[in-house]
RNA sequence: GGGCGGUUAGUUCAGAGGAAGAAUGCUUGCUUGACGCGCAAGAGGUCACUGGUUCGAGUCCAGUACCGCCCA
């Protein structure tokens, strides 16, 4: 056993000095790998939610991340075979556009570069950026098994997606269609819905004229995009519609182009909305689509990937859609075909990326079919497979799944996995293959050519859980780890991500890919408000480590993890903690400072003069243990550091540091100062195993300075509750010491009298032999935490000429104050007291009085309420007499 | 339009049937043989509103108001 060996200890905590230091230990020392270990009882495991290589270290990112900290030292701790696997996700579009906007600095598009080398520079990008984020986490702390860092573009991950993606293929699951999808005309890709964030907006409700073929007669349509008018294939109304009946089978005319429009029926329309006749556009508009298919009306494409109207749109051709849209609508006003316009408030598509407006758009995309996919995913939570933490989450996840729709997976992107499928330029057959094929499986031509789009990255993250466990291979990782024990993360991608990874999970993984599914809250600011740079309201975690350490922050951002949807994050509150780290650091100086001559494995425990102090601090030692280990299982991190706050700070630092100080300081009773130390020492070093999850660097310093077995607090055992150490009568004993302190600490701070000012002390104790027998046997407590010059103890104690007074139930405390006492306003403290105390036992007579209540509650609670009404009475009635006294 | 949350101290939030809690801020006192990033004491509440269930309701139920989020 290591003896505790400083000299000069710093009395501010200083983590700057210390982090670094320690995970380069833990690092060094392998504890972060888990071990190969079959017994999968034992086993557990989290993959990290991969942030993007492109990113850096948000606030987002160390809650996230802290809380999986959190569990897997717990875990660890308590003896399981942990595995914490960390990785990174190639962000297909956030990559690319980082990357290009690098190569436009040198005046060149990627078009310019050709697919290959800009693939190149991407790759060369990556791997000089990529490990920042890396880095990054582990200036938090996080102890996380590098040696099994995967990214999603990996040999094995890739291997993994072109499985998935053939087989699903050859099971109808993925299909290639013509769609209207969302087109971002920035990023010049389809996106999935999901991917697409609606936006309210003001905007304008545009009424116009189409004149009817051979008639004088007109029809009015109303539609918010004028501009698509131009790509107009029918005009229809609901089939109920009285208005409308003598017009259908009629032509109508296309104002600015001629066309000859149908004007048919369907009940997709409705009645109520603008004039109750829509323009028909199958190229850019979904339900225009579906409609169009139905009437097998034409489909025109009028827009360029771009986004700007192509040669469809005739003399607007080159426009942008917006410019377009001015330009049509002031030509139908001259030629007076506008009829009104009103305003009008909608939704409107912008790509997640970029923000750009989305254009529907009628494109060849690949598909993958959810309907079958997500039923046995719903299932899985149905049946508890798979269990939501906050479980209001499940109700969202269903809503979802229950209306999924088929999920666009085909990207107009270089960086991505490329989608595995080879057209045959000789019979254009498709080829859908895990490996290149050099021949057409049909014709056996050679002129082979891959489809030129890569796959939507959030169908590698789906793979995430078994794809980095080594799947397809039988890897021993897959056989040990999967599935995993808990998924952390945000509610904002429970769609995108979560939901995605139990289907294929599912489907691919054999079983659920995660047993539990803990959702975290989203860090806001002060106000509540979204972080944001431009803001300026964004906390950065990385700053804060090294302005208050990894420690404060993550004790922070546990403490503030409630099981709401938002925490609101201020500096203040850092600093908060920051304190409490150097509480925790001051706790741990005076401990070193009086454990010099301490050697834990010469103490014989038999021997050791146990006090009721000593027993009082390890029963709640007892219990604190037992509440965090339960707080933690029940993922209630926020409870959970708050105990073991209150616990170190209020029971341990405040009361039983200032319990032992007199007996650490004598050396008459040399066991007694050794009990002493033994508690302390035991009792710190378990409150440094509970908070290590939390604070990892600071419990790690101190634990080292202390005496201590193991070689590093990490990978020693989690504290064990003993119900055999909860002493009820040893706290109810020291509750009443507390209480007599705290009674004589109010009457001085009330009287103005300084800490320092020696007090005469009288403590009456009613005829009670157990109460008056506690105290004397521990009034040196009281004399060790409030000044005293004289103590006196007794039953038949008579009040001493000018007292103040102070009752409790049993006791009454008297401190002759001559020159200070007001007899007047000692009479005011008093009534003041008595009306209290009065008021608490009328609620209470009341309810004992209360026959319904008699024969209704439980007699626990009766009694309980008896109790209460023995001690207020008591008090009462010596608050009673001590005032008539003065009268 | 459909769904899900929320409303408790100045502020941020716990509490989910048996005496209204914490942190922070505020006020007052204090160089206490670990800590002023500290110690001690104090002020601060119609638990949004209206009904209901119950011996007993921040806590359960119904409705109202306001705030937020998700989906269309």
């Amino acid at each position: 056993m290591k003896k505790t060996n400083d000299n000069e200890i710093p009395s501010v905590y200083n983590p700057q000095a210390i982090e670094k230091k320690w995970y380069e230990f833990w690092v060094k020392k392998d504890y972060f790998k888990a071990k190969l270990s079959f017994d999968k009882e034992k086993n557990y495991s989290i993959v990290m939610p991969p942030p993007n290589v492109t990113g850096s270290l948000h606030i987002g990112h160390a809650l996230n991340n802290t809380l999986q900290d959190i569990l897997i030292r717990w875990k660890r701790m308590e003896g399981y075979n942990a595995l914490w696997l960390p990785g990174t996700d190639h962000a297909g579009i956030a990559t690319q556009n980082v990357v290009e906007r690098e190569i436009a600095k040198e005046g060149k598009s990627r078009y310019d570069l050709g697919r290959e080398k800009f693939l190149e520079r991407v790759w060369q990008w990556k791997e000089k950026y990529g490990n920042n984020i890396i880095n990054q986490l582990q200036r938090l702390g996080f102890s996380c098994d590098w040696s099994r860092l995967r990214f999603t573009l990996d040999e094995g991950l890739s291997k993994a997606v072109r499985r998935v993606f053939v087989q699903l293929y050859r099971e109808g699951l993925i299909y290639q269609a013509n769609y209207v999808i969302n087109w971002c005309p920035r990023c010049q890709t389809a996106l999935a819905d999901l991917e697409v964030d609606l936006v309210e907006e003001e905007s304008n409700l545009y009424y116009i004229n189409y004149p009817l073929k051979d008639s004088g007669e007109t029809i009015s349509i109303a539609t918010v995009r004028p501009e698509t008018m131009l790509g107009d294939t029918a005009v229809a109304v609901h089939p109920n519609d009285p208005r409308y009946k003598k017009f259908v089978g009629k032509i109508a005319i296309l104002p600015l182009v001629g066309r000859e429009l149908p004007i048919i029926e369907d009940d997709y329309v409705d009645p109520e909305f603008g004039t109750g006749a829509v323009k028909i556009t199958p190229a850019h508009d979904l339900n225009d689509f579906e409609l169009g298919k139905r009437h097998n009306l034409p489909v025109i494409n009028l827009l360029n990937d771009d986004g700007t109207m192509n040669e469809q749109a005739g003399k607007f051709k080159g426009l942008s859609v917006r410019e377009c849209r001015n330009q049509v609508i002031k030509e139908l006003k001259e030629k007076g075909y506008l009829k009104k316009v009103e305003d009008y408030r909608h939704s409107l598509g912008h790509c997640y990326r970029c923000g750009t407006i989305i254009e529907p758009y009628l494109s060849k995309q690949w598909f993958v079919k959810m309907k079958d996919l997500a039923l046995p995913a719903i299932s899985a939570v149905e049946e508890g497979k798979i269990e939501f933490i906050p479980s209001r989450w499940e109700k969202v996840y269903y809503e979802w799944m229950k209306n999924i729709k088929d999920w666009c997976i085909s990207r107009q992107l270089w960086w991505g996995h490329r989608i595995p499928v080879w057209y045959c330029q000789d019979c254009s057959a498709l080829n859908v293959e895990e490996e290149t094929p050099s021949s057409c499986q049909k014709c056996g031509g050679h002129n082979l050519v891959q489809d030129a789009d890569v796959l939507d990255t959030w169908f590698s993250s789906a793979l995430w859980p078994f794809s980095t466990l080594g799947w397809p291979e039988e890897s021993d990782d897959l056989k040990c780890f999967y599935p995993t024990s808990v998924l952390v993360t945000g509610f904002d991608i429970i769609f995108f991500w979560v939901a995605r990874m139990i289907m294929m999970g599912l489907k691919f993984g054999g079983d659920v890919p995660f047993r539990k599914v803990y959702i975290n809250p989203l860090v806001r600011d002060e106000e509540g408000k979204k972080m944001s740079k431009s803001k300026g309201n964004v906390i950065d975690p990385l700053v804060i480590a090294e302005e208050y350490g990894a420690d404060a922050l993550r004790m922070t951002l546990a403490s503030l993890t409630i099981q709401g949807n938002y925490i609101c994050l201020s500096e203040e509150r850092i600093k908060g903690f920051r304190n409490f780290t150097n509480k925790i650091w001051n706790v741990s100086r005076f401990s070193m400072l009086n454990l010099k001559d301490f050697a834990p494995d010469k103490i014989e425990k038999k021997r050791l003069k146990v006090t009721l102090a000593d027993k009082w601090i390890i029963s709640r030692l007892n219990r604190t243990i037992k509440m965090i280990s339960d707080y933690l299982s029940e993922f209630k991190f926020g409870e959970a550091a708050k105990t073991i706050y209150e616990f170190s700070w209020d029971e341990f630092c405040d009361w039983y540091i200032e319990f032992i100080k007199f007996r650490l300081y004598q050396e008459e009773d040399k066991l007694e100062k050794e009990t002493a130390q033994y508690i302390l020492w035991l009792t710190l070093q378990n409150t440094l195993k509970l908070l290590h999850p939390f604070m990892p660097f600071i419990t790690e310093e101190v634990w080292q300075r202390l005496p201590h077995k193991e070689e590093s607090i990490m990978i020693s055992s989690w504290p064990q509750y003993y119900e055999e150490y909860i002493d009820e009568g040893a706290e109810e004993k020291m509750n009443k010491i507390m209480d007599i302190i705290r009674t004589i600490r109010n009457i001085k701070a009330d009287m103005n009298i300084p800490y320092s000012k020696k007090i005469s002390l009288f403590l009456k104790v009613s005829h009670n032999n157990d109460l008056s027998k506690l105290i004397k046997e521990n009034s040196n407590y009281i004399e060790s935490l409030v000044k005293i010059e004289r103590l006196n103890i007794g039953t038949d104690l008579e009040k001493p000429p000018y007292s103040v007074t102070g009752i409790l139930e049993g006791i009454e405390i008297f401190i002759p104050l001559k020159d200070i006492i007001n007899i007047e306003e000692e009479i005011t403290r008093l009534e003041k007291r008595l009306q209290n105390e009065k008021k608490q036992l009328d609620l209470v007579i009341k309810k004992l009085n209360n026959p319904d209540f008699l024969t209704k509650a439980p007699a626990e609670v009766i009694e309980k309420e008896r109790e209460k009404a023995k001690g207020l009475t008591d008090v009462v009635e010596r608050l009673e007499s001590h005032l008539k006294n003065f009268k």
